[in-house]
Parts: C-alpha cells; sequence; structure tokens
DNA sequence: TGTACATCAGTGAACGCGCGTTCACTGATGTAC
DNA sequence: TGTACATCAGTGAACGCGCGTTCACTGATGTAC
C-alpha cells in the first residue's frame, strides 16, 4: 500500500528498541481523530496511519486489530476522568466541599473533550452486550457513582444536607451531571448558555438538597 | 443486484398509484434499524432494502439520497416527541401540572424509543455545520426549552415556584431531562434504577423550585 | 578496525467485503380505441 | 369485446470507493567475531 506521502511528511523511523514510541503516536493520531469527528466509526485503521504517517499495517505491530485502538481510548479516557475525580476531592475536607470539586472536575473533562466525553458511553461493546463483556467499565462506573453516594451521605450526616434516600439523590446528581456534559457537546454554538459553574452549582445544591452558603 | 430473496420473501408489488406506500415501509424499515443498533450509519441503503425487501435502487424513487432517509427519520422523530409533549401539558390547567406533565411525556418518548431519542441529538448534520444549515431544528429546539421556561414562569407568578432566573432554571430541568433520557438508553440493564416518575418528579421539583404537595 | 549477519521497524501489493449510486431494462397493469 | 400501447413499480449488473486484514518483503542499525 502507497501511503501517498512525500518523504517530508513521511514519519522519521524510530531508533532501534524505542519502536513502542510508535504505540503511543497511534493513540494521540486516533485521538485527535476521535475529538475532530466525535464518531468511533471515524477511527479506522487507514485514517489512523494516514494521521501518524505510516502504512496501515505497521499498526498490527502494536494492536491486535482496529477495535483494541478504540478500547484503549475509551479505558484511557475513563482512568482520566476518575482520576481528575478523586484528585479534585481530595484537595477538601468537608463532604459538601468534596462533593462540588467532584462534580466541577467531572463536567471540566466533558467540557475540555466533549466529543471524548460523549464516546466513552456511547461505546458499541457498552452498549450491544454491555452486561457481560464489560464488567470492568461496569465496576468503574458504580464505584464512580458510589463517591458520589457516599460524599451525599458524608452531607446528610453532618446536617448539610437534607437527603434522606442518598442513592436515588446521587443518581439525580449523576443524571444531571451527564445530562449537562452531553449537551455541552450538541448544542448549537450560539446557545446561550448560563454561566456553566453557576447552573453546575445551582443544579448539585438543589439535587443533593444542600443547604448553606451556597445554596440560592 | 440480485437481492438473494426467495419469491416468497420478496415483496407484493404495490399496485398502481400506490407506489408511495413503499416509503413508508422504507421509512418504518430504516426505523426498525435505527432502533435496533443504536446507530445512524448502520442505516445503510442496501440494510434497508434488504429489510423491506426490495432491491437498494428502488429506494431512488422515494428519497434521493440515503441521507434524505436518516434526515426525515430525525425529522419525524422531533415532530413525534414535541406533539406529544404539547398533548400531553394540554390536558391541564395549573402551571406546575402542565410542566410536569410536559416532563413525563419527555421522558417517556425516550424510555419508548431509547436509540431513536439519542439519535435526535446526535445527527451528523447538527453536529458538524449545526448552526447553517439546521435553523428549523434549532428553532424546533429553542420552542422546545422555550415551553419549559413559560411553565416556570407560571409557576413563579402564581407563587408554586421559588424560580428568579426562569431561562437558568428551564435549562437546569431540560440538562436533567436530557440526561436521564440518554442515560436510560446507555446504562446496563441491570442497573438499580429509582422509580422512574418518582425520580423524574423529584428532579423537576427541586430544579424548577417548585413547592406545594409534591415537593418532599 | 572491518565485515558478515541477525534483528527489527516498517512497507507495498493484494484479497474480499459492503457500500452509494448509475444505468439500461422488464414485465405487470390499466386505458384508449 | 379485443388489442395495442403508455405507464409505472421495480430489477440486475456494474462502477469506483474505502475499509480490515494477510502476506512476503526491505533496508537501516546495532552486534559478534
Amino acid at each position: 500500500m502507497n501511503t501517498g506521502l512525500t518523504p517530508a511528511e513521511r514519519r522519521q523511523r524510530n531508533p532501534r528498541g524505542e519502536g513502542s514510541r510508535l504505540r503511543q503516536d497511534i493513540l494521540e493520531a486516533a485521538s485527535r481523530i476521535l475529538e475532530a469527528t466525535g464518531s468511533e466509526q471515524a477511527v479506522t485503521l487507514r485514517a489512523v496511519a494516514r494521521a501518524v504517517g505510516i502504512s496501515a499495517p505497521s499498526i498490527y505491530a502494536h494492536f491486535p486489530d482496529r477495535e483494541a485502538i478504540v478500547d484503549q481510548l475509551v479505558a484511557g479516557g475513563f482512568a482520566e476522568l476518575t482520576a481528575g475525580l478523586l484528585a479534585a476531592m481530595s484537595a477538601y475536607d468537608r463532604p459538601a466541599d468534596r462533593l462540588l470539586a467532584a462534580c466541577r472536575s467531572y463536567l471540566r473533562y466533558a467540557a475540555e473533550h466533549p466529543r471524548r466525553y460523549r464516546i466513552l458511553f456511547h461505546h458499541p461493546d457498552l452498549r450491544d452486550h454491555r452486561q457481560d463483556i464489560d464488567p470492568a467499565a461496569n465496576a468503574q462506573g458504580a464505584a464512580a457513582l458510589n463517591v458520589l453516594v457516599q460524599a451525599i451521605a458524608g452531607c446528610a450526616q453532618t446536617g448539610l444536607s437534607a437527603s434522606r434516600d442518598h442513592f436515588a439523590d446521587a443518581v439525580a446528581v449523576w443524571v444531571a451531571l451527564h445530562g449537562f456534559a452531553t449537551l455541552l457537546a450538541e448544542t448549537a454554538q450560539d446557545f446561550p448558555w448560563p454561566d456553566h459553574d453557576q447552573l453546575l452549582t445551582a443544579m448539585v445544591v438543589r439535587l443533593a438538597q444542600l443547604a448553606g452558603p451556597e445554596a440560592t
């Protein structure tokens, strides 16, 4: 297969022993394609190869097949998202601050990578045979939700929240977060969004039934 | 092109003057494919033709190209959604009842056709060049949102809602609705959802800052 | 210091596939005379 | 009542495309002697 590239566009060959650098380049190119198109199906082997400047078969040295690239992207995205969440929370002590910090971090990730966020939840694997083949992602999602449940429970115990059904309220917060995150990628560019952080705070305060300085 | 169908599977030819019945059959088959796969890209001319039992070129008598089928599906979905919304609201007089009825109707549509709902907002046209080519959909969306704004304003005027920024609160309700609707299609089948209607009511009551019998 | 050789990163041609779309056509059905 | 004919719903072959994947290979680079 001729890549159709001039020698100048063609990628420098990696020195011995560092062939695995190509793996990173492949993932980064795939991520760019995903972010540009918003479609998992646009991440084709040949498109990735073109973006990296190699021939398509070269990818097989690093990934068993096309789907493995997308899987890696999804796994990486989830890891990044949850890492950000935990880091944001760890900066605070009080449960209400931790809850809000987690929500802000969640939304920041979605605002910065709206299409990547979308793919995390639209992955065909999750969609078609979700419960059998992806217990890891399921567990990761459950863990993330549990963080919310615990945060709300913490608020309730210290009297900061009027929540009685912590699970239901955590689901409500999650629903709002997901809706916000998704709509950021879907609304027209001229949609007159209210201030993001203000809207987010208002929703979390109300749904988690918080009282205090932040409540309106 | 041979359809590969036995004469029995092959569709009956329409009588004279009723060739346009095929148009409906094409749309219904496309809708089934969309609902089954959750992917707009799975609605291929050839797949639709197979499902209807005709040859692929026959479709060109009714649609100029593949995209026209998907466009029609999206337009029909939006029309169905908003018609349901208006019908549900018209059954009530009090603003709070109207607001809740609209939200319930919205969620019912998404729960009944989760993947079709998803496509409404993930349509490439809306995504890639949303503001230039689809002012109609934009206007339709704006009108739907305005219904929420008016309903909340109505509640506020009669003292049922503590809302001051009606637009921001309507956006919050919309975000929650969209998040709920989307997650219904995305969560694993064994996800322990709280009762749908209870969760929806709680979210709307809190986000629209309603008080009264429904408030918890 | 020079050279043969193993290693390794990557290439290019080829395969079969499903796709959108075009084209010239077929054959049943209703209608005009 | 019979027949020629226009209409119309749909067909089948063919095109060029991009795709995932396979296969045998190439040529630069480091290493053993």
